[in-house]
DNA sequence: ACTCGTTGTTTCGAGTTCGAAGCACAACCG
DNA sequence: CGGTTGTGCTTCGAACTCGAAACAACGAGT
């Protein structure tokens, strides 16, 4: 899978990534796609949830109090609108509750409810197994520590970089104060 | 983000990931998903072409001659379905061909056109700069090492582990009708 | 208080994914 | 040979995602 990928031969550019760096990024892709592949194939099995749902549970569940659909969306979902799906679904399986927020009239609160917390940790521990045995499993403890340093590192990077996709809502050049 | 997520208390598995497996698991999941949207906006925006399309254009211009649609599916989609799809979207757009196989009628050979391989190797230079900028900017040769090391390992364990989702057809309730 | 730009959320349409069922050919076995 | 089983691909329907546009409420400035 790199007979011409690995190289920019133009002799302009010359910007091309190196074979360890190809080998590397494919190997990342690919052990995402396949984790994250069979994750979902387990929660669907056990709880009948998608990994979106799961996730939002699980940032639910870890939170003390209700959250907003924004500070819920972050970081799980790329558009709001998905959220609203999703949340639809929860609330409709009455894992969640959706009311207003008496601060500010246009935000909703999320909450989940004692089903949905049930649901959860009932799940909880097979999820943690399949990922243990797929991701963990062949890692030593160094390897461990490695690689939590360094996706640390790049998810933080990642953040910072770039306008998320939901940059300018209006085509408008800001100007300076 | 991890309360009470990082211990399972029943006191019975006792399988919970440790605050470091978790905060990796995380970091690996939550990056994965921001290149792969990154270079999805990217591949769009520059060439039209999803990450899947631009996949399936890079094995077969890495690829010495056509391939059938079951090798080239394997890896890049986890279901032949999905495949037809986009298989479809490429041959209309011209950049594949798709052609009975002589050596076997029910296999569909899949082949690169010249504006296909024109398209790739077009786009590809950016792609690659996205990907630098994204995931190899902030490692160090160190890092890289370690990175590539342990995603090999884990890819083929995952890959090794389970039978794809494409196990088995049998379904033995061969019934009437 | 009024207006205008901003922000939080939802609605809608288009595109993409998967799994199950179906079709046609291949391979194996008596 | 003829039948049964297996394999490669496609069709179909359901589910999910995103982005653009719509809406309503907020807030700053006047």
């Amino acid at each position: 899978m790199s007979k011409q990928l690995d190289v920019v031969d133009d002799g302009d550019v010359g910007e091309g990534l190196d074979p360890r760096q190809l080998g590397a990024y494919f190997a990342l892709s690919e052990a995402a796609s396949l984790l994250q592949h069979h994750v979902e194939q387990h929660l669907r099995a056990e709880g009948g949830l998608s990994y979106v749902q799961f996730q939002l549970l699980a940032r639910l569940a870890d939170a003390d109090g209700p959250l907003t659909m924004t500070q819920l969306a972050d970081g799980v979902v790329y558009s709001r609108s998905g959220l609203t799906y999703q949340a639809g679904l929860l609330e409709k399986a009455g894992l969640i509750t959706r009311s207003p927020s008496p601060d500010d009239e246009r935000a909703t609160l999320v909450e989940i409810t004692d089903a949905g917390r049930e649901l959860f940790f009932r799940i909880l521990p097979g999820h943690v197994q399949v990922v243990r045995s797929m991701l963990f499993d062949p890692l030593s403890e160094d390897d461990l520590e490695h690689l939590g340093d360094i996706m640390v590192r790049v998810r933080d990077h990642m953040r910072a970089l770039p306008p998320r996709s939901a940059a300018a809502r209006k085509g408008r050049a800001a100007r300076s104060s």
